[in-house]
DNA sequence: TTTTTCTTTCAAAAAGTATTGAAAGTTTTA
DNA sequence: TAAAACTTTCAATACTTTTTGAAAGAAAAA
């Protein structure tokens, strides 16, 4: 396998596998290209090598953007805009947990305080109820897990802790 | 929020979690339904409250039993099956992972393999040797930490330490 | 064996999501 | 100010995924 073959099967691969996982094809294409690439690229640039429209790659671009995964360079004398990406890949897992948590887990805790507060006598609230207490205490746990692990990659003691226990 | 309500918004809310994380809608709303039901449901009765056709509910049903989050139950002097889940929320979540993990990582480790091969002294085959060499090692460290997750569920000793640690 | 009851399959239709490209918007340059 | 160079928006279109429902299959009952 060549450079070029391997490029593009990074690229295919990581589409595929953030479509798995709720995101956009094309958003995790964009960003595979900019992870391989040492220089930051123009919209024109990643349009030319992914074979995309103008849209839809300023849509997806925005959107790495608002993730946190790639940024905006500003090269003196140039007008147009480039673009680069975060390349740490340890620092990408933690910015996507980090987003993730925000996006969805936060939400999560103003149902389960609704849903909490269910009471019924029934076989079926009693079920409910357990349930629901069940996750509540799940997604607590697992809500403190993350925030431990984010907080970690901020902490040398606890970053050389964690690395240790995962060697 | 009376039962009725409450049951329909966690069916509601766990449909959309699903989506967003790559998973049927209708899939996790049927495993939403199964875990607040007392009792296990027949496709019949999960057509009915989840107003969803048979070949729908029958399709979802299994893939359900594939993923190991729901199972068969036969019932004396029934003919037609009934359907229960896993409640404790804690072995859904192990078992979400440990599919996961069989299901996605492995494959990608394959393919890692593969891209670790390539070799190009060009700027853009060192950065992308680089970026490679380093998402791998991301991806062995993640592969291990879940698997000490999964194994600390089987280990009492773990099992403490770690809900001790998520305190 | 035939009928009944239930499960599974799958092609067609519907619903949902992503993509295009042209037009409008914005910023810089002349 | 006007033109040029680029970015953003969005309605229409294309593509993907899900859902339906009728037919076929399977197992138990008559």
């Amino acid at each position: 396998m060549n450079l070029q073959e391997g490029r593009e099967k990074f690229i295919q691969t990581w589409g595929t596998l953030g479509s798995n996982w709720g995101i956009n094809r094309t958003m995790a294409q964009i960003h595979a290209l900019l992870l391989i690439s040492p220089e930051a690229l123009s919209a024109e640039d990643i349009m030319e090598q992914l074979k995309i429209s103008r849209g839809n790659t300023n849509m997806n671009v925005r959107a790495l953007m608002d993730w946190g995964l790639v940024f905006k360079e500003l090269k003196a004398g140039e007008r147009r805009e480039f673009f680069y990406a975060e390349k740490d890949m340890w620092k990408v897992a933690m910015q996507v947990v980090k987003e993730r948590r925000k996006r969805e887990l936060e939400p999560l805790f103003g149902t389960m305080t609704d849903l909490k507060k269910v009471k019924d006598a029934s076989a079926e609230g009693q079920q409910f109820e357990s349930t629901i207490a069940n996750l509540d205490s799940v997604i607590a746990k697992a809500d403190k897990t993350l925030d431990l692990l984010v907080k970690a990659d901020e902490s040398w003691f606890m970053n050389n802790f964690l690395k240790l226990m995962m060697k």
